[in-house]
DNA sequence: TGTATACTTGTGGTCTGACCTCTAAAAGTA
DNA sequence: TACTTTTAGAGGTCAGACCACAAGTATACA
């Protein structure tokens, strides 16, 4: 009978430092923004060396959850949630991530989100929307600033899903989406056009429509990745064929 | 105004690693489960510490791009698609995630998976798909197996759906949810009723019914969601009010 | 002959302590 | 006052020794 998958404790200092962290953390002891002590005083503190500290710290940076900033100290990450920066990136590298199932994965989460945006949004995020809607239109002629609002418009939007994992899914694809988004040239009249759809989802949140502001955010996604030349292409490379069933339960089981 | 984004290039050896790995994934040297060399032979080659490649290795461990064994070596992860293990879990510590909120956002995801697998999956998915069903039913008296191939057929829906990208996502929030999962007992009938749910919704997909597909896995997946209890409070609990910045400091020093 | 134990090898894990680089704030100077 | 220089403290890197683990190989015993 197989056992179950279960991770290994391979490098018994670092999780030593992780747990140490994640206790503090969950305990109230540190929060976001809040700075750790220098490494060579935590390091006397846990009794452990400066390189297994530092070791257990590169793990948590890794995955976002610490910022360490050269001769200044380390912090807690205070940003919005998101996973590890170059996860996605690097995950991509890995296994053949495309573009456009980037898209993919963002409408599909964003499109629900605007929903639940609606269902649950409080007085402050419609609000919030407001503001950056009226901030687009007054920055048409300025893309830089722009994309800003664009941008705070969606972490809007997911903030008032009330589901912060949701939240940093799409913060992550979002980010990794980035690099690409800025060298699209918009044309002032797409940049009209998409403030419109804005101010529509806005409209369709405020007035707690789910179904609508589900739909409108969909129709405005895609538009922006027609924008971008980014559909899915018609013939996909044949996905590599389901593994076999022994390999399947090779890697269900340790 | 606010500033976009800033870019951290703190740690330089750390980066010159991980891009070098990098580039080694993408024109194809290194593939999944392929071996790289020793630490200090590595080290030697990439002339930097020992210290500093480590720095860089653990960094892509902790993303899961990585895979650690002491005293046999280091290989490219091979396993299926999923962002850093504990990653979630240490996310949710620091943002306060809560189990339905991870409940919500598997039905949103792996609804849509489903419906993608009816539109794109291939026979070999759906051969799959029909032997883990057939395993589901043949172990109705076996939790721990009949586990496994419950685990296994949602694996498949992932691959079918032709999206890497949401089957990592997917995969990362099962992950996280399994060790709850685990602890429930199910009782016999509550097995087979949802084997014939899943057999159900292999059906769908063979059938290519997006619609029906959707369907059916969303209201699979709530009632697994009700069967542990999980489902969303009426009424969120407040979140704590944070302690002053001394006291959080003080305790610090354990 | 066969099996069990001990040894050897190779790999990652940890420690020590010195030195380098960066940042921000203090001190000095015009 | 405003600018420049110095300095203290933080993280970054290095080197080499030694520890711990996993696997294979050789040896000893029954």
């Amino acid at each position: 009978m197989p056992r179950l998958k279960n991770e290994e404790p391979n490098t018994h200092r670092t999780m030593h430092v992780v747990n140490h962290i994640r206790s503090l953390i969950e305990n109230g002891t540190l929060q976001p923004g809040d700075k750790i002590p220098p490494e060579r005083e935590f390091a006397r503190t846990l009794k452990i060396s400066r390189a297994s500290l530092r070791t257990g710290i590169g793990y948590l940076a890794a995955m976002g959850v610490m910022k360490i900033r050269h001769g200044v100290g380390t912090f807690v990450a205070d940003g919005p949630p998101e996973f590890g920066k170059a996860s996605l990136s690097l995950m991509g590298a890995l296994h053949g991530f495309q573009t456009w199932q980037m898209f993919e994965a963002r409408i599909i989460l964003e499109s629900h989100l605007a929903a639940l945006a609606a269902e649950r949004g409080k007085e402050e995020h419609h609000a919030a929307l407001a503001e950056e809607v009226a901030e687009m239109f007054a920055t048409l002629d300025d893309p830089a600033n722009y994309l800003i609002h664009d941008l705070m418009f969606h972490r809007i939007v997911s903030q008032a899903s009330g589901n912060p994992i949701l939240a940093a899914l799409i913060e992550t694809i979002t980010s990794a989406l980035y690099d690409k988004r800025r060298k699209t040239v918009e044309r002032s009249t797409d940049r009209r056009e998409s403030a419109e759809m804005h101010r529509e989802i806005y409209r369709a949140i405020r007035a707690r429509k789910p179904v609508e502001a589900r739909k409108l955010m969909d129709q405005h996604l895609r538009m922006a990745q027609a924008a971008q030349g980014m559909e899915r292409p018609s013939e996909r490379k044949p996905s590599p064929a389901p593994r076999s069933k022994s390999a399947r339960l090779a890697s269900l089981v340790s």
